[in-house]
DNA sequence: TATTGTTATACTCTATAACTATA
DNA sequence: TATAGTTATAGAGTATAACAATA
């Protein structure tokens, strides 16, 4: 390869980071806003999109990218909210965070207004999302075949 | 549509966004492994690398998407380390920050070593990069053309 | 009166270190 | 001894409000 072409290369690196950077951030500020409504902190709104079900604080760290030290205090938060509670593991030092009902239905209104609020990819054709979606799913994780 | 399609649709609008944050994070780690070795603040070397010439500090809190109260504080920082000077523009009110020499050299040696560290969409064809970043910019601008 | 930049301050998000309880 | 969770704290990054100087 010349040396041309690999700074063309680059150059064209550098776009897209700046680009995936530039729409990771109006994503965030989307979920921000449309969140905004029900008076959650945004740590703790995420907290709760990941809720599903009853879920072990160690595993919802790692869902999160969260130090586990840092998912006590969003639990805390969770349950003062009556949104969760702690229930004990089978393993008497885990604990696991569980969804109220109550926690379970604000869940699904946060959900419907995240997705109403992001139009997200509405700009694209289906066929497009599919190969924009496979797209960055190798650039994340280059070893993926398909 | 039907509500199965339109559910389709918002379950591939989540998956693309999840993918953008995900790899969004991981250019920012990438960055900031990149420039560690240089011993500047993340934010004082996105400023730097903002700086090819001699810039209104307006036009600087424009491009790094910072509030202009913050990039004073950047602007000192990159002066106190030799790196920058504050100039006058002709309208008085305005001053220009402008690499120095010392500051240029430096600006490049980082953008090199960023290069270098993100081997970021060498996993992909020029063709597909090209494909990737109009698909990107769709979504940026859903008004972009071509 | 509007605009550029600065100062002082305060807030949000998050991690590190030291600790407790259980295994 | 190793693992799950917690506490207290500290740090990075960033904005808001009030202000000064210039236009």
């Amino acid at each position: 390869m010349t040396d041309q072409l690999i700074q063309r290369g680059l150059a064209q690196s550098r776009r897209l980071a700046r680009l995936i950077v530039l729409l990771a951030d109006r994503s965030r500020e989307e979920f921000a806003v449309a969140i905004a409504p029900f008076g959650l902190p945004v740590p703790v709104a995420r907290t709760l999109m990941v809720l599903s079900g009853p879920t072990p604080m160690n595993e919802m760290a790692g869902h999160l990218g969260y130090d586990p030290s840092y998912v006590t205090g969003l639990a805390d938060q969770l349950e003062q909210r009556g949104l969760a509670t702690r229930v004990p593991g089978k393993d008497r030092r885990i604990k696991m965070l569980q969804p109220t009902a109550e926690g379970h239905a604000l869940r699904t209104r946060i959900m419907h207004a995240v997705d109403a609020a992001g139009a997200f990819a509405q700009s694209l054709s289906p066929a497009e999302r599919d190969t924009l979606g496979e797209l960055l799913e190798r650039l994340l994780d280059p070893t993926a075949t398909k």
